[in-house]
DNA sequence: TATGAATGAGGCTTCATTCAT
DNA sequence: AATGAATGAAGCCTCATTCAT
């Protein structure tokens, strides 16, 4: 059977993807069933399988493609910028405005690392350590240049990824306060904290 | 009729509790089988309904106790402290501590909030946003008698606590540093975060 | 520990008797838990073993029981009658006032001889067979007394029994006809049947 | 997409059916396992889920079909007949024949009644209100005429039909007597019984 | 007598997955 | 690419029953 360009496949793909990281985000992937995915997208369970090779697979595809997304985002946002206290900033500005946008996404990179198998977990692991670490190299480097007072880069990394991370699990498009002011609050803690 | 002390129920129910933790924190909830807690409290799958009505019934009653501790706890480390600056160090290093050695607890009282049946949920939500109001206010308080310098006391007191529970993700007994440590790291954060 | 005379044990039993008729009639055997019925008594399930060695005896009992009561008393009401068209209004009176005072025992013990195991089965079986004999010889008597008018007093046995029994599938104390015209309704019909 | 004609499907859906009528007929629907009649149709347990969504559905399907052929087909017998007297012959005679070719349906439409869950046998009460209607008005009708000589109607409608249904529990097609015997017995009955 | 705790079997049902068509 | 049917394992849960206390 000839395959036309843009044929229903591809489509079909797509559905799967959305669907599958709108029931994950929603029941979780172990709650999730292919049944549901399936009737979601308007297939037979069956058919799943010319799409990916497991459920498991879904997930790992789902989780790294975000993973590289993010990582590329901010490597790209970062580009140029080379003060310490500036590219901090820009690292607060981005993640919060990533996490506001994509919150069912960044959502399940996290809470569903304990679904993925050691060597597909161990490879997510890796990239979002990779994440870190800019973070970190920026604390070092403004701490070594005195522009930041903090004991411990590592430490302060985390916590300012945890605190920005947090901002997935009750943010809403309308709520009281417009993005821009919620970057502006983020930033006056992170900057007063790390500053001094 | 009369039960002895210390008798066999008592000591599976115990048993069951510990397992419980122990699983849904290393698999989550649904990945969770009854069959292995069994295996793990060394009884027969049947056997565990002596001591819960369901599946769901044991995850809400584990997650229920914690968050009325949690809750007891901090009420009790505030007692008698007025002052917001001294109510605010107070918060934190009760809440590090607390998440510090209940990894596990912390851990699924979030994380399973959402395999909770909705009123189950809504109980543990509505636990959660008593404790996050302690926080609020000490904040509001500070701020309103010109201590603390923040435009938003919810935001930030979200933005603080979720800094301070990332603490989980990472934390481990035998690293680098100690408790104390770290509580210090993540005060002078807090503390240069809301005084400016 | 000294018994009382009358003491809780018989009360327990005549309990257990009574809410287990209740329950078989309204559930079904198969559908009848023994929790259930523990329940009713106000007892613990493992304490009904002191009043019966297994389910099944529980049915069993009740059902021969009362099979063993049906037959007795039919036998006492028949008792000194011997013309057969006497004696074949009294089989239908005593009949139909048996089954409308006692629906459950009569239902519970045609419709769960299904549930009584073989040996069981074939007791209350031959008791049966000796309660249709008795209205078979009837129509045999009366039939060759020339003042039945049937063509097989088997036959003709089942369909009356069967005709009468069929009462307690719809009759209620609060019926719009009373117990007498029932009566006397299905004995014009049996009558009129078998005088021809 | 395109199913053979005769495929897998429709005969594994008729095995089921029949195995299930079977079972359910010989232990009754709640001492009937689905692991039995998976067993009887050569099939996995899960595989029955293909083709009915619960134990309960698979029951009501069956005396559901059983109880709307009933009706059809007595509805189609008694067409084209108007004297009640030829009407209650025509329905004595097609309701014997009926019941001594399908004992099996006849018996679970009726024993497992209780087993049916509120709404499900709400709609089969219905269906045999509907046919005990018929013969009521059959009889209704006669006695306007003055054809027949009853008391009332509905009494005795229902006292001809479950002598008729009887016939259930003991016709064998290898018994002493033929169908015909059989159906000429019970109409010499009925007629009797009604024109007094 | 009565209890609470345990057993081992089995209940109905759902699951991810496979595969001929 | 999609389907319907099947698998085999496993899910949660309930059951009748036993027994030390």
């Amino acid at each position: 059977m000839v395959r036309t360009i843009g044929s229903s496949g591809e489509k079909t793909a797509e559905a799967i993807r959305a669907a599958g990281l709108r029931l994950i985000y929603a029941r979780g992937y172990e709650a999730m069933s292919l049944r549901q995915l399936a009737a979601e997208v308007g297939v037979q369970p069956g058919s799943l399988y010319n799409y990916f090779e497991s459920k498991q697979a879904l997930l790992f595809e789902i989780v790294k493609t975000h993973m590289a997304e993010l990582l590329a985002s901010l490597k790209a946002r970062l580009e140029g910028i080379s003060d310490p206290l500036e590219r901090l900033k820009a690292f607060v500005s981005f993640h919060l405005l990533y996490h506001m946008t994509r919150k069912e996404l960044v959502y399940i990179a996290t809470s569903e690392l304990r679904s993925l198998e050691p060597d597909n977990r161990a490879q997510i692991v890796e990239m979002r350590r990779a994440y870190e670490a800019i973070m970190i190299t920026i604390l070092s480097d403004g701490s070594k240049a005195g522009v930041f007072k903090i004991s411990d880069s590592q430490i302060v990394a985390y916590a300012i990824i945890a605190m920005l991370t947090g901002i997935c699990e009750w943010y809403r498009a309308d709520g009281r306060l417009s993005r821009e002011e919620l970057v502006d609050i983020y930033l006056q803690q992170v900057m007063h904290g790390v500053t001094g």
